[in-house]
DNA sequence: CACTCCCGCCACGGT
DNA sequence: ACCGTGGCGGGAGTG
């Protein structure tokens, strides 16, 4: 039912985590918006947001309207080490070296744009990309890959990254990009925020090959707050003020094929073929095949016995959560989804007409 | 109060 | 016109 509200809940990390959950595993290729918005259970303009974020890293790919393949993070790897090359070639390590030494007014505003336009400029969609959240992205990492800073705060990542020399109110205002950029990584464990004792706090890169596949759930000795992906996969649509109004109504007739709209066809043959759940009601559940499976047996990974090469793991193209019980569930559910799915079939083909 | 960042308005470009 | 996309910043939530 309508749940309280909860900042959390619907956070751009959390949601990042349940899109994970929802497309890292075999089988997904490609990705509609539609449906992602629908089974995420947020609005559409959150998953550009997280879309965005995850193409300037690699994980995903534009493919058509409406639509991006999935990489998987197998694909990071590459993508971080052209993104290093560019960023040395850039001499992005000595903007933030200066930024962080001098504070403001470090980064003359011509040098920056010198590598902010480094391609073609002049024409319009050229300088929308300039500002767009996925070259931001891009910049980031590259800050955190071509310095030897140990710890980027977002104020400096700012100030290296957006800062047009006079004004502060904007600088401000991009800046909420950066937590946004913060927020996704940290849920992917490609950073870690970490907190001084002035109560400042600032980020650090987490050395993928240095923790198992870096995306997996740590053994989490210390205090660090690494996220784990649960099961639940929908972010609560409660609105921040105003209660309700949540979208189940519109899901159960996509889902059912009676949704007016022209476009509500293709958005249900998406559904219908992207979705490993089946929801129906308000309190998403999994569908026909509710996990038994909160305890999964598999819990082998203590003393972190699968911390071997992660790279191997993406030799073979099968990035997966380390994490044995999570993998098990993901397991569980694609043999489901499977049989729920001939069966379905087979049932429409004998009632056709829906 | 400062920091964080959700939310949705609305501009813009493509169809 | 309409729709997909996503920049942007107001202001709510948090510590």
């Amino acid at each position: 039912m309508a749940s309280p509200y909860c900042r959390k809940e619907k956070s751009l990390g959390r949601l990042c985590t349940n899109f994970f959950k929802l497309y890292n595993r075999e089988g997904v290729d490609t990705i509609g918006l539609d449906a992602a918005a629908l089974q995420l259970g947020v609005e559409r303009r959150r998953i550009y947001d997280i879309v965005n974020i995850l193409e300037g890293i690699g994980v995903l790919q534009k493919k058509a309207k409406n639509q991006y393949t999935w990489k998987g993070f197998g694909a990071i790897p590459e993508a971080l080490k052209v993104l290093k090359e560019q960023g040395l070639k850039e001499e992005f390590g000595t903007y933030v070296a200066n930024v962080s030494n001098q504070k403001k007014y470090a980064l003359p505003s011509d040098s920056k744009t010198e590598w902010q336009d480094k391609c073609s400029e002049s024409d319009k969609s050229e300088h929308k990309r300039q500002k767009s959240l996925g070259l931001l992205t891009q910049n980031f990492v590259k800050l955190f890959l071509c310095s030897d800073m140990e710890l980027i705060s977002l104020d400096e990542a700012a100030l290296a990254l957006l800062w047009d020399g006079h004004d502060e109110k904007a600088l401000r205002t991009k800046s909420r990009r950066l937590y946004d950029i913060a927020n996704v990584f940290s849920s992917m464990k490609l950073i870690e925020k970490v907190c001084s004792e002035i109560g400042k706090s600032a980020y650090r890169w987490i050395d993928m090959e240095s923790c198992g596949d870096g995306l997996s759930i740590a053994p989490d000795a210390k205090n660090t707050k690494r996220r784990a992906f649960g099961t639940e996969i929908t972010n609560t649509l409660v609105k921040r003020c105003n209660t309700s109004s949540t979208d189940w109504k519109l899901i159960e007739k996509v889902n059912m094929g009676i949704h007016s709209k022209d476009n509500s066809k293709a958005v249900q043959e998406e559904v219908l073929t992207e979705q490993h759940q089946n929801y129906g009601t308000k309190d998403f559940v999994f569908g026909p095949f509710t996990p038994n499976v909160t305890k999964s047996e598999a819990r082998e990974n203590k003393n972190g016995g699968q911390n071997q090469d992660w790279q191997n793991l993406f030799r073979d193209y099968r990035p997966q959560y380390c994490n044995q019980a999570v993998n098990d569930l993901f397991h569980h559910y694609s043999e489901a989804w499977n049989s729920w799915y001939v069966e379905a079939k087979d049932k429409q083909q004998i009632e056709p007409g829906s």
